[in-house]
RNA sequence: GCGCUUAUAGCUCAGGCGGAUAGAGCGAUGGAUUCCUAAUCCGUAGGCCGCAGGUUCGAGUCCUGCUAAGCGCACCA
């Protein structure tokens, strides 16, 4: 498809080309009209009153007569207080609807190459636990985005990040090797800040199961724990991974942050600042001068014991990513994070790394509710804290339908009892009942040897005339400009109210409007209209990552 | 104290580039089924769009200030 709102703005600026002044032509921007008021509405008279002085009603009757000679353009109305109100013109129409019909659902909203490789990376949480469900949120969120921006043409991978180096990951290890080495008949004390999940006897028994001879053979206490995080890292990004898979979300790299200090990176970043001159000493530290680039305070990159920070592995790590050949990386993380994004702005500006190369996604925090009560997540409470856990009670489809419930600015509240439920309250369900209708419809056609259209002439459209017809015919138009747009402001929840928006246009739609019916012209093109929603609905849902089934 | 986010119907939330009468779901309430999935749909009630200024012909939307809530402000990640 394409973007109907773009073309018509072309379309209306060509039109106007000899009316306008170059000032005054960016001032025709179409949006699309409110219900009873044709498809596209310009408030381009309003605007012009105030350059021009004149009352917008006037300025209204001198442009219409332009605007009637675009090709896409059915009629035009002039309406107070100065709106000009364009309907397309059944041809028009007609050809949208053909290619929305003949069109790969995939690729329907696929505008072609443009060239660039973005990353987004997302969940991205330490190997040193399985998911939570909070880390739904990022999940949900960054997969959609991610499919988002491939409709725009972008190459588009998806990343995580694997924090297998630092002191998280040591904790880590000596909790397990606290369980795992009296197994072996050593004693080794739990860290005072250590895990305490129970997942992490479970590791030690599991590697106690795969390595116990292994490990007795081997001389050093370092070597044995080196073995224990090698084994553990190992277990949990399985874990991960495979709760990840469960909600239909993959990546196509698993980056190592340990990868990244081995194979020198962090020395490469540290060279590249000291040639840049915007690092000092100070207390046996080198610091980075990040307040000359934005920063509330200058950051150590060096510790005193000669440890990198997070904060010289984060700059290592984007930079590499630059090196990649990445024009754009997307980070979606956390509410917890969201003091990061000027520190590492500031980073980035500090390596000479291009303004717009790092974008920071925060999504805020998920509060868990079941039957309208709040959940607190504990293991006392013996409610659900792991993500895999809630994707299997609540379904796949459902627990992405709910993360995508509210904007990622917003706080969401998901409610386990109502993700799950099979009613139309549930709006996963809704989609999926709506599509499968549809199908239905098809299916009825098809045994009564109704005609199902796969293109649409002029006439077929001229049919199409009450406001639920009309109403829906501009739902899926604007299908990619909607998309275009979610895609430009990262807005991942906005896929899912435009399939919404369909599914509710289609409903009303189904129920006041006879699809198969005794009149064949009728009967095929309300047949289009059915055609047309179904594949919009697959499109909106390949992006959301959901199934939607032909019968239920 | 500073930074970011949020504040819209009883509840949970949308609201596009500043445009016409403020939107949905749930809840409340009334109605629609000789007919393609009523598993649906339609109507009604319910709004100082946090508060106060400002810009504009026009502000939920932009600007300033204030209030409240969330998150964050390490030589942890």
């Amino acid at each position: 498809m394409f973007n109907l709102r773009e073309a018509i703005d072309q379309q209306v600026s060509i039109a106007l080309r000899d009316l306008l002044s170059a000032e005054e032509v960016p001032l025709a921007a179409c949006s699309l009209a409110r219900q009873g008021y044709g498809d596209y509405t310009l408030a381009l008279p309003m605007k012009l009153a105030r350059l021009r002085h004149q009352p917008p009603m006037v300025l209204a009757g001198a442009l219409l007569p332009a605007l009637q000679a675009i090709p896409y353009v059915g009629s035009v109305e002039a309406a107070a207080p100065g709106y000009l109100n364009l309907r397309l013109s059944d041809a028009f129409v007609a050809d949208r609807l053909s290619a929305v019909l003949c069109a790969d659902p995939g690729s329907l909203l696929y505008k072609g190459p443009v060239g660039r490789k973005i990353q987004v990376e997302f969940v991205s949480a330490n190997p040193t636990g399985p998911l939570h469900v909070g880390n739904g949120r990022g999940a949900a969120l960054g997969s959609v985005l991610a499919s988002l921006l491939e409709t725009q043409g972008y190459e588009v991978d998806r990343e995580y990040y694997v924090n297998d180096y630092g002191s998280k990951m040591k904790l880590f290890t000596e909790s397990i090797a606290h369980y795992l080495f009296p197994m072996l008949g050593w004693e080794y004390p739990m860290p005072e800040e250590g895990y305490r999940g129970s997942y992490i006897p479970e590791l030690a028994q599991a590697i106690f199961e795969q390595s116990a001879s292994e490990l007795h053979a081997m001389a050093s206490e370092d070597e044995r724990l080196e073995l224990v995080q090698e084994r553990g890292k190992v277990l949990v990004l399985a874990s991960i991974r495979q709760a990840l898979e469960e909600m239909g979300v993959s990546f196509d790299t698993w980056f190592s942050e340990h990868y990244l200090v081995e194979n020198g990176w962090n020395d490469r970043v540290l060279a590249e600042f000291r040639s840049r001159g915007v690092v000092y000493e100070k207390d046996g530290a080198v610091w980075l001068r990040s307040t000359d680039f934005g920063d509330d305070k200058d950051r150590v990159l060096v510790r005193r014991d000669g440890e990198p920070t997070y904060t010289l592995t984060d700059a290592a790590y984007h930079f590499n990513k630059f090196q990649r050949g990445y024009t754009k990386s997307i980070d979606i993380f956390g509410a917890d994070h969201i003091g990061h994004i000027v520190p590492m702005q500031a980073l980035m500006k500090s390596l000479g790394m291009p303004d717009d190369f790092l974008e920071i996604l925060i999504y805020q925090i998920v509060h868990f509710l079941r039957g309208g009560q709040q959940v607190v997540l504990s293991k006392q409470t013996g409610e659900i804290i792991e993500l895999a856990d809630l994707v299997r009670e609540v379904g796949r489809d459902q627990a992405r339908v709910f993360f995508l419930l509210s904007s990622a600015d917003s706080e969401l509240e998901f409610d386990l009892e109502a993700a799950k439920e099979n009613s139309l309250e549930n709006p996963a369900y809704y989609l999926k009942y709506t599509y499968a209708r549809l199908c239905s419809v098809v299916r009825q056609a098809h045994a009564t040897g109704a005609m199902v259209p796969d293109r649409a002439a002029p006439g077929d459209v001229a049919l199409l005339t009450t406001l639920e017809d009309r109403e829906l015919l501009k739902c899926l138009f604007k299908a990619q400009e909607e998309i275009d747009d979610a895609a430009r402001s990262r807005q991942a929840h906005r896929v899912l109210y435009l399939a919404g928006e369909v599914a509710k246009a289609v409903n009303t739609f189904y129920q006041k409007e006879k699809v198969l019916q005794e009149d064949q012209d009728m009967a095929r093109s309300r047949m289009l209209l059915v055609r047309a929603s179904q594949q919009v609905l697959l499109a909106y849902a390949q992006i959301l990552g959901i199934h939607l089934p032909d019968t239920m």
